[in-house]
RNA sequence: GCUGAUGUGGCUCAGUGGCAGAGCAGUGCACUCGUAAUGCACAGGUCGUGGGUUCAAAUCCCACCAUCAGCUCCA
């Protein structure tokens, strides 16, 4: 007999025989993983715990635990939901089934669409198929026969993907009972390890992700280990749901949407007060930092566009229009209203670098199927700005954007990630111009010491970004802010300087956002705080409850004493109990309450309740003000 | 744009061929109240829009519009 040796995780070594199965190797020299085990990585590469181990290797066991584990038990799980589909629909065909991050989803081509009552009937039958407990057979073949397998059985999308293999590809089957699919795998041992999973949802889905393909169905679902896992992902799920900035953004009355103006947000008078506060902010910090504001008009003439590049490239997401007989465009992009703006006059090289912000409403055409609440629309107002410098002001600029878009998300609270994005296939400009400015960004990024993914060939066609991810506090993360390098706009509008030599010079030119749409980061404020703004945004500071119809004049006294202070109040003089003015209020989300009795009357004071903390007692309208004003001040939430 | 679902009073929803309903919100009256819902009464809807079928349509059929879940695309 020949013998083997096997090198563990803790480099440990063991002697074996030749060809002893993984899941054998387990049960003898691994005991404590003999439950958790749902497949192995053999020198790197994942195999199945049923795979024989032949030559000398580095064995590695997966668990649930392992995020790669984890995907490997809810691949199968998909598997087993195909299983279930083809046997209660046997015409259905199959598409492709992978785990995707906390679930899988497994695509059908079926003449009848599946309902929701569908869907628990095939949870039913996959219940049974993991009863059945059947093993996960591999089976290699080789192309001709895997074809003529899915042949028999009319699979034409598995047949498709076995004909883009290369022709001497060992094509692995998975087979459980009487279901084959085509598959890499690795999966569990058999069907029976599937413990607890739900199906979620319906919804179609492209062939290859190919709008120009036939839609197929999909059918979403989850699986995990423990069920208390599952329940705690479910109401995760629901938590989001309550957090839903369109759920909250009509319940606090912030904004609207209109059949009239599908993508078009109406904002409301409180979603007006958020607003303005976050561009009250915006200018402030963008004073402070040297920028100038501008603002460029909604219609400019189509030639515009073509000089930009637009009508070239993003005509498709235009809105047109005709005034006297000539055809103008509705701004998509504020850079070339910047640009005009720019060439207005000489510019000498002392001017630089010039920082022109602007918060411009743009406009385009998305996918009616698209739209989403403010997360998604057809009319958005970017915070804008354009900085047009020396080729050797390049980095010190970057970094003044860095450490702006820093101070922002850091008043928020929020985490964020940053991305480098590179030149592009279909990239406009040379090599050397491309490596310079990606060259550029990346010394800022490294000058900052901020860690960085690097996306190649995702830049724009004009030239790199940097792109910032900001998380929210149920996890999920956002782009907002990017810096993008652009040598296109310069170029194609001839902008220059004069130099201290006195000849014409090329400007480099950033385009940058921090909110990057005010709809949109409204819409993740909403979510991010489920609602309850912090003081310096909420739309209704204090509200003022008197408690009988007696206290109303002192009521009255003490909001007039709060707005003298700018402070936003407002008033409760409605003939209801207590507990049922402050259930309103907390329901509202206002941050303060004050109640007003006899009491407070009689000592000048206000009661305070704070919709975090309840009742925090009585306080002087004086320290109730620098409370509120410090709290302000400091942007505390 | 594509696939599927949905559309009934300000909001949340019931009503599946036979007189449009409930709760909350609103208004009026009573109660004058101490930290998350006082009681009674009243008012409010051409059932998304336009066609059609039928003695009769919120309900069945067709088209369109919007919304939702995804796909595709993206700030």
């Amino acid at each position: 007999m020949q013998f083997i040796n096997v090198t563990l995780k803790d480099n440990s070594k063991m002697t074996i025989p030749c060809n002893t199965k993984i899941v054998d190797f387990i049960k003898e020299f691994m005991v404590s993983l003999n439950k958790k085990a749902i497949a192995a990585k053999v020198d790197g590469k994942a195999v199945d715990l049923s795979a024989p181990l032949y030559r000398d290797c580095k064995l590695e066991i997966l668990t649930y635990d392992d995020e790669e584990g984890k995907k490997i038990y809810r691949h199968s799980a998909s598997h087993i939901l195909a299983q279930a589909v083809k046997r209660l629909y046997p015409n259905v065909k199959l598409g492709i089934g992978p785990a995707i991050e906390n679930g899988f989803y497994y695509d059908f081509d079926t003449e009848n669409p599946f309902t929701p009552e569908d869907l628990e009937q095939i949870e039913e039958e996959m219940k049974s198929i993991i009863k059945e407990d059947l093993s996960f057979e591999r089976i290699i073949v080789n192309k001709e026969e895997a074809i003529k397998i899915f042949k028999e059985h009319g699979e034409i999308y598995k047949i498709e993907l076995i004909e883009n293999l290369p022709q001497d590809a060992e094509i692995s089957l998975y087979k459980q009972g009487d279901f084959v699919d085509l598959c890499a795998g690795p999966h569990v041992l058999s069907t029976g390890k599937i413990k607890v999973f739900k199906l979620l949802s319906l919804a179609g889905a492209y062939w290859r992700g190919d709008e120009r393909n036939k839609m197929l169905q999909r059918i979403y679902g989850t699986a995990f280990l423990k069920k208390k896992d599952m329940d705690q992902y479910l109401n995760r799920i629901e938590e989001a749901k309550k957090r839903d900035h369109r759920k909250l953004g009509k319940e606090l009355d912030l904004f609207s949407l209109q059949d009239e103006g599908p993508g078009f947000p109406f904002f409301h008078p409180k979603g007006m007060v958020i607003r303005n506060k976050l561009e009250d902010f915006w200018r402030k910090e963008h004073n402070k930092r040297g920028y100038q504001e501008i603002k460029s008009p909604i219609i400019l003439h189509e030639s515009l566009w073509r000089q930009s590049g637009h009508w070239d490239h993003y005509r498709e997401n235009m809105y047109f229009t005709s005034i006297d007989n000539e055809k103008y465009a509705v701004k998509p992009m504020n850079c070339p209203g910047s640009m005009l703006i720019y060439k207005r006059k000489i510019h000498s090289y002392r001017d630089l670098p010039l920082r022109y912000a602007e918060l411009g409403l743009v406009h385009r055409h998305e996918l009616s199927g698209a739209l989403h609440g403010l997360m998604r629309v057809r009319c958005f107002t970017q915070d804008d700005a354009h900085i047009f410098m020396l080729d050797s002001q390049v980095t010190d600029e970057i970094i003044g954007v860095i450490d702006l878009v820093d101070y922002f998300y850091k008043v928020f609270g929020f985490k964020y990630y940053v991305e480098l994005s590179t030149k592009p296939e279909n990239a406009m400009g040379s090599d050397l111009m491309w490596e310079k400015a990606t060259d550029a960004l990346r010394k800022a990024l490294e000058i900052k010491g901020l860690n960085y993914k690097t996306n190649e060939g995702d830049g724009a066609f004009y030239g790199p970004k940097i792109d910032f991810h900001l998380e929210d506090s149920i996890g999920r993360t956002w782009q907002c802010g990017t810096i993008q390098l652009d040598f296109q706009m310069p170029e194609r509008f001839d902008l220059t300087y004069i130099g201290s030599d006195g000849e014409k010079h090329r400007p480099v030119m950033i385009h940058r956002v921090i909110f990057g749409s005010i709809e949109r980061f409204i819409g993740i404020l909403t979510e991010h705080f489920a609602g309850a703004f912090p003081l310096w945004l909420a739309p209704v500071q204090v509200k003022i409850i008197p408690i009988t119809q007696k206290n109303h004049e002192y009521t009255q006294k003490v909001s007039n004493e709060l707005k003298e202070k700018d402070i936003r109040v407002e008033t409760d003089y409605r003939n209801e109990k207590v507990g049922y003015k402050i259930r309103e209020s907390q329901l509202e989300k206002i941050p303060y309450m004050l109640i007003i009795g006899d009491k407070e009357e009689k000592q000048g004071t206000v009661s305070v309740r704070s919709r975090k903390e309840g009742d925090i007692g009585t306080e002087t309208v004086k320290d109730f003000m620098i409370r509120v004003l410090n709290e302000v001040e400091n942007k505390i939430y």
